[in-house]
DNA sequence: ACAAAAGTGTTACGAGTACACCCATGG
DNA sequence: CCATGGGTGTACTCGTAACACTTTTGT
């Protein structure tokens, strides 16, 4: 069933860097592609845009079905329209950011594990088409977006320490913290509250445990 | 000569806001529309994105048929992609921001004056399409880079009076600027330089002209 | 008792804000 | 000489940054 216009009309369709934080690392899902073109190559999750269908749902969407999340982070983040993108047809791309906490989030791919991963943003591939500037600008927006609101809380799972909240910081940021200055400025934000836990492990003494005041908010700051 | 796809496509299109500052107020350039659909209500200038040009370019290209400037501050602002937001077809929108100083601005519309006008933020009427969204949005942002950034001598001409760029920042944000305060803060940002020249109107103190030191970059300040 | 991370307060610095008077010109 | 906007310096405030020791636990 084909579809015919008067003037030629672009393909469009949303790429989505999904970052998660992971042992001290900060980390982006890639996908292998298993067709032509950038055929065997890594690239970022994401798929044509439906006709009736919003880009902003389509996002969603596509978010859900590589990864089986749910109601996480997602913010627009530029839409990138050179014309020689994709060799196949002209392809526009509304590119997107996801923030998903790694809480045993296990990757559903369409078949094999082998074809889906998280690699460090240090470290990335080649990637297919124009992705890796994508990732560039997304990992520009993130670690701006950290100095000037909360998001970095949504990397978090339902409960934390501050020490956790605190080493995300340092491994998004780059930068290391203060602990007592730390501490005072997210508390001052009133953004997180103890839960009445801790958390005992190690040797130590037990760390009291926080959760998000309002679970998925961003609170901008100044 | 039809185009066919196996997919159905979307159209995809630009929108521009085209900021200026005039008279102690800030102000938008509207068109207004001459077909339906919504045939003669105010809708912000912009146009179908051709096969074979970026998106960018696209943008670059609808401001200077608009206006007829060239070498305008052009920024991307944000994807609108709802799939009601025409009733014609499905068309996705890249909308975009321009700042454009008035020193001798003359509008080039279509065929007639009256089709395009600058009207004040403050008081526009019920734009067509979603184009009153996009406004606001645009306006948010903005408003919030002229406080990271030095975005606002965007809209000085070659030369002006530091009296001159205060009232633009006033006008822009709102919020008055003590004058001894707005000095310091300006020329500690190393942006502009005096040009030796003195502006002499009125029975008062001639006021020295400044430029700016890298016409039409843009500062991050912070 | 010792190793290891949790938790806690005070001082110093710098940026931003408040504030008032003299200067140069045209009429 | 007077009305009008141009131009200049200092003191205070507040948020940010630097900095070290005690507490609680497991082994």
């Amino acid at each position: 069933m084909p579809y015919t216009y008067t003037h030629p009309h672009p393909a469009v369709t949303t790429d989505i860097v999904v970052f998660t934080v992971e042992t001290q690392a900060l980390k982006v899902l890639l996908i292998r592609r298993k067709g032509p073109p950038h055929e065997g190559q890594w690239a970022l999750p994401g798929g044509f845009v439906r006709i009736d269908e919003s880009v902003d749902a389509c996002a969603v969407r596509e978010l859900e079905e590589e990864t089986g999340l749910k109601g996480i982070y997602l913010e627009q983040l530029y839409t990138f329209g050179d014309p020689d993108r994709d060799t196949r047809e002209r392809v526009i791309s509304v590119a997107y950011y996801a923030l998903v906490p790694l809480q045993g989030l296990e990757l559903r791919s369409g078949t094999d594990a082998a074809d889906a991963a998280w690699w460090t943003v240090g470290g990335l591939p080649v990637l297919a088409f124009d992705h890796g500037r994508i990732v560039t600008m997304a990992r520009a927006r993130l670690t701006a977006k950290m100095e000037y609101s909360t998001v970095g809380l949504l990397f978090m799972p339902d409960s934390f320490t501050l020490s956790d909240l605190q080493g995300l910081y340092e491994t998004v940021s780059g930068r290391p913290r203060d602990k007592r200055n730390f501490r005072k400025w997210i508390l001052s934000l009133d953004v997180v509250e103890e839960t009445g836990e801790r958390k005992a492990e190690g040797a130590h003494r037990p760390a009291m445990l926080y959760r998000m005041k309002t679970p998925g908010n961003v609170k901008i700051i100044k």
